[in-house]
RNA sequence: GGUGGGGUGGCUGAGUGGUCGAAAGCGGCGGUCUUGAAAACCGUUGAGGGUUUAUCCCCUCCUAGGGUUCAAAUCCCUACCCCACCGCCA
């Protein structure tokens, strides 16, 4: 959420900055509801200042025993006209704050002007993919031909976009969330964290996935209104929500292993084969809290721990950073790494890395003390996938698949799997 | 599932319906003392918003949402959460 203020002072200046986004700020309708709202509100705060000295004379009348009724009298009307007032500010304050916690964040200078994934840039490139000397099977027949990475058990177990895995490759899979959560634990400080994969409505609309994105969400069928989290961030970063933390303490750092859970309504025609995009997928994220000064070297600094476990790994990749019509709508500036997948000869998102400014802190009431001047500030949040299970699994079944059909373990995989170093083709 | 007790400021914890935004303690900040520190002592210290050049002043907030009242932290209803005991149970 934006500062309301900035409606109120920089209306035009803020709307030109969601320009970038294609965003289209209602400024007519904003600067008649802060017009109205400033009327409405001094007219409400008198009357209830009225009201609250005429009690207080009441009070002290009383104790003196003196007779109230006249001064009830008095008061008789001053009801009616402060809950009129009273409503009247309610219902202006509802729409605007309807309005502004609508309002996407404002991007980083550096973002580049955009419509659509097309246009974002690329920041660099790291790793030669592989050239192969046979024909390069996609990541369900190289799982086909290895045995246990099975799509049609799981229709027939729940539905479509959901994967059943046996043996090695649940293991290598399983291996990946060690691998990930001991590197970022162990070498880049990050403590590790466990959350519910089930939150309530004011995570997510700390986060931002509420009010607007409802339909990526699987809700569950109960009075609680309860959703299944679509990433770790929502319950990792609500850890702050409606706190004040010590300035020393910052920056926390957090790494949270979870699954993931998305509608992925809308997404009908896109990687129906495989598990590029499934309603279930494992996920190792990356949250940090950190002082506004320092969001966006952390910004930079969280990218590369996740740039970090594909070159472990050795998976080429590039690094985009997302236009302004590709952004989410919490970030105020996103990189995504992109995997090399032989068989589409194209790079895939795998990660996403974003900085948030305060736009998250602000709607969680996320705050730390000001060591020097006492006072609470508003945090940053930056977080990112390092990285999505799933599809790094998918990664290396296609870049490390071997001629004779077997697969190669990458060497960093090798301790999580009892020193196995390769898997061999599933005899036929 | 049953019964009972609770949710108050950064934290702990008082609070007969009427100067209660709220005692006290801890913590924080400033000071005295000290070579320095600790201890002790003194002072200070909630959050959000409106108005204002600024000071002042004003409003809102004691889990959330309703209600009663001239007036609610305090009374009533609902929801959520926490604690204790019983039952069930991975």
């Amino acid at each position: 959420m934006l500062d309301p203020k900035l409606f109120r002072t920089q209306l035009d200046e803020v709307a030109k900055g969601l320009s970038k986004r294609g965003y289209q700020l209602d400024v007519e309708r904003l600067r008649a509801l802060e017009d109205t709202r400033k009327v409405v509100q001094v007219e409400c705060e008198n009357l209830q200042q009225e009201r609250n000295t005429r009690s207080k004379n009441i009070g002290k009348a009383k104790a003196q025993g003196q007779d109230i009724a006249p001064l009830l009298a008095e008061v008789d009307n001053l009801k009616k006209a402060l809950s009129e007032a009273e409503e009247k500010l309610a219902a202006v304050q509802t729409e605007f704050n309807d309005i502004v916690e609508s309002v996407p964040n404002l991007l980083a200078d550096e973002v580049p002007e955009g419509k659509s994934e097309d246009d974002n840039v690329e920041v660099s490139k790291w790793g030669e993919p592989r050239s192969f000397d046979f024909e390069v099977k996609d990541h369900v027949d190289v799982g086909a031909e290895l045995g246990g990475l099975d799509f049609e058990t799981a229709g027939k177990i729940t539905g479509s976009r959901f994967a059943v895995m046996t043996g090695s490759i649940a293991r290598m899979h399983r291996a990946l969330i060690q691998f990930m959560l001991n590197t970022h634990t162990g070498e880049h400080g990050y403590s590790e964290i466990y959350v519910p994969y089930i939150v309530n409505k004011d995570s997510l609309f700390g986060t931002g996935q509420l009010p607007k994105f409802e339909e990526d969400l699987f809700k569950l069928r109960d009075d609680r209104d309860l959703y299944l989290i679509p990433t770790a961030e929502v319950p990792v970063t609500n850890v702050m929500r409606d706190e004040i933390v010590d300035e020393a303490a910052l920056p926390v750092k957090f790494a949270c292993h979870s699954p993931c859970f998305r509608s992925e309504a809308g997404s009908y025609g896109r990687d129906t084969r495989g598990m590029i995009r499934q309603h279930q997928f494992e996920k190792v994220e990356l949250v940090q809290f950190v002082k506004p000064d320092n969001s966006a070297a952390a910004l930079e600094e969280l990218t590369g721990h996740a740039e970090l476990i594909l070159q472990q790994l050795g998976l080429p990749y590039r690094k985009v950073i997302l236009c302004g019509g590709d952004i989410g709508f919490s970030s105020t500036k996103t990189y995504d790494l992109e995997v090399w997948l032989p068989s589409q000869k194209t790079y895939r998102e795998i990660s996403s890395c974003s900085s948030f400014g305060e736009f998250q802190a602000r709607r969680m009431k996320a705050r730390f003390r000001n060591a020097e001047t006492g006072k609470p500030e508003l945090l940053h949040t930056v977080n990112g996938s390092g990285l999505a299970i799933g599809r790094t699994l998918v990664a290396i079944l296609e870049n490390y698949q071997q001629a004779d059909g077997s697969l190669e373990i990458p060497a960093v995989l090798q301790p999580y799997m009892n020193g196995q170093t390769s898997i061999a083709a599933a005899s036929k």
